[in-house]
DNA sequence: GTCTATATCTCGATAGAC
DNA sequence: GTCTATCGAGATATAGAC
């Protein structure tokens, strides 16, 4: 459930709707008609709100990714040591994800048709985003290791692993179900996700003595 | 660019555009015509080999489903050292991914839309596939705690990690692209790649004295 | 096997009653 | 604002010539 304040009720609806199905089947993909029975409207009735499917996507897409990008940055700037950063990183971002799947679904999919589309939008917004968490954390990464509190390691390249180590597993949950049992407690198994993607990558971080 | 030795040259040239227009539009979102342009041949063609849409879709699915599990399990299983298996594991899905973009993409669109269609096509080939490389690397990892050679961590989770490390920048590669300038340089980027997952799983995993 | 032409249906979008 | 009815474009699929 995303928080659309500036919505009337109904459009809520339609919103709520339409980022289900377009996070499911793509832009192509999905039907008008699917999004109203979704929205439990009438289909003329999305024309009347959002001009057209394109109009629709639009909204739907832009308010989403800026969602998306500005979920907890600012929680990240804030933190102390980077044991509290990465900590901040992995419980937000799988939390986030958990609870806008769909979200997650349709950067996905825009991803999948029309990458470079998805390059000129983010170019424009990351101008005016200092926030993105990832972002965030790459640079904590880069402060940590000149501060000799973390191993000599690319940001880049971390910040991007444990982005993957967040996200990857909620997108092929169904994989995921079907080889390890324990996914079947889905909040049990979340939980040791996030247990686990800490502790290697904090192990994996610390500078150690022996080499 | 997929093997496919038991198709006529035109079918293998319908699988190819097939497989490379489902895999960015979804089987909803792909048209025929798109598929038989990029095949070079007339959209009745489509129908005269493969009897409709579903019927190529299926086709298409199913190969890549079984191309995707048993891409380089074996190379896995014959490794001697968990250092080995690591790289093998790294490479060869780093690799394979980039060399099969559209088989990655494939797979994550049906995650995408049905998901559960998808568990229960995994859950029929499972039974008889043994060599899928996240397995391997689970048991191999399983087998290296007990012998103490590395740290006791959760086998699956950590494959899960390994497997997210080395498939999810590309799928988002329009977006690293523009938030990593190293990125442009794209086999650079991938060989970096693969050397930071391995540095640092490594060192995860790795026992260590100081607690 | 490969094409052109066409039948049939589905989808996005609009008109118009209420 | 919300509905029913419908138009017209574009999609899958087939028929039939070569």
């Amino acid at each position: 459930m995303i928080e659309t304040a500036e919505y009337t009720e109904t459009e809520e609806r339609i919103f709520e709707a339409a980022l289900r199905v377009f996070a499911q089947k793509g832009k192509d993909g999905a039907r008008m008609q699917e999004i109203a029975d979704a929205a439990g409207i009438n289909k003329a009735l999305l024309h009347y709100y959002f001009r057209s499917k394109d109009g629709l996507y639009e909204a739907v897409f832009n308010y989403v990714f800026h969602h998306f990008l500005d979920s907890f940055g600012k929680a990240m700037q804030e933190t102390a040591s980077f044991e509290e950063t990465l900590r901040t990183f992995i419980n937000g971002y799988v939390d986030y994800v958990r609870d806008h799947l769909d979200v997650m679904r349709l950067m996905v999919n825009a991803h999948l048709s029309g990458g470079e589309a998805m390059g000129q939008r983010l170019r424009r917004y990351m101008e005016s985003s200092e926030a993105a968490p990832p972002r965030v954390l790459s640079e904590k990464i880069l402060a940590a290791v000149a501060e000799g509190e973390i191993r000599p390691v690319d940001p880049f390249q971390t910040a991007l692993t444990a982005l993957s180590g967040c996200i990857f597993f909620f997108l092929i949950y169904p994989t995921v179900e079907v080889i390890a049992p324990a996914a079947a407690d889905r909040d049990a198994f979340i939980g040791q996700r996030k247990a686990h993607l800490f502790d290697l990558l904090f192990h994996g971080l610390k500078p150690r003595s022996d080499g």
